[in-house]
DNA sequence: GATATTTGATATGGTGCATAACGATTATTA
DNA sequence: TAATAATCGTTATGCACCATATCAAATATC
């Protein structure tokens, strides 16, 4: 076995003992991610962490996060519905979902009316700006984000992504 | 038009009139999601969510998290590095590096060595605790966690799925 | 009518993530 | 060579997200 003077250096010499590939770039650059590219949770939280960045991007003139988004969504679906019944829906906690609710509501998107029925809950109702805001990001959404999705996966895959994912939500 | 005393109805009665399918569960259990099944950001949160909390189960014994194994990994695929190199492939930043690797030194499953190179940083090194309990983390993984994935997917879906995912991380 | 449950809300703690700044060390350059 | 800049690990700090316990008001249950 040959001396090396560098930690690199043994690296490099044990891993041409072995045969091993080597990444294209190069020993210095580019690390060895080894079976991390093959651990689906890795590879779906870093996906993630891309396409929130983008959806941030594209609705950024709108000034959404995309649990917002989804919450004003669902309550454009689900006219007539309290608090808990939409937060735990999206798996939000009802006491994180009050401060989510207190700045859409700040922000006049959406109201808290006291039902009448049980006055212990809130109705909760997009206003007509909410609506109007609604309205331009999904525009926003599909026209830059999803078709951004749909040009670099194709939408064949685009709808399989989907699809498996869905399955992997629910049957998990 | 019908007078309707609650919003429920209100909302029944207007989805009967534009004949919209209904939830099979019935509408106060079940909420429409909407759009909301087609964004791909969404889906692949709550499934990434999903797929964490199977690794976290399955890996339970060894207490490992997701980043704690990716590191363990990523420094048996890559001796001789230092802090700033396996953070920065791993995303993280250096940072909150310094209290993670804190938390697996402790329990001495890795090691910092100064560099008789360059004094200023750090060489990681997987202990032997660390590459025994990496071994038997990778046998977890993948006889339980990603076992049950490929169950669930399908082989051929869960290949494709991970090239998506791949793709999505590197173009995005 | 007494007790239990539900709803929205508050407080609080843990964790992940981001930025600024520091001392020690090394690299650059005047 | 001396002065300056850059890098490495680290600390401090703040923000966002997530989880639990608890509360008052209102309702449901018995």
């Amino acid at each position: 076995m040959t001396v090396s003077k560098t930690a690199a250096d043994a690296v490099r010499s044990s891993r041409a003992l072995r045969r091993e590939p080597v990444d294209p770039a190069g020993d210095d650059s580019m690390l060895q991610l080894g079976e991390l590219s093959g651990l689906l949770g890795y590879s779906l939280k870093r996906a993630q962490l891309k396409v929130f960045e983008d959806f941030l991007r594209c609705v950024a003139p709108l000034q959404l996060t995309p649990a917002q988004f989804s919450v004003l969504l669902l309550l454009d679906k689900n006219p007539g519905r309290n608090q808990t019944e939409i937060a735990n829906t999206l798996g939000i906690l009802r006491p994180n979902f009050v401060a989510m609710l207190d700045a859409l509501e700040s922000r006049d998107l959406c109201a808290r009316m006291r039902s009448t029925n049980d006055r212990r809950s809130h109705i909760l109702v997009l206003t007509d700006k909410g609506r109007a805001v609604l309205a331009r990001a999904k525009k926003l959404v599909a026209n830059k984000h999803e078709a951004r999705l749909i040009e670099v996966l194709g939408p064949a895959n685009h709808a399989a992504l989907l699809e498996m994912l869905a399955k992997l939500a629910q049957e998990f």
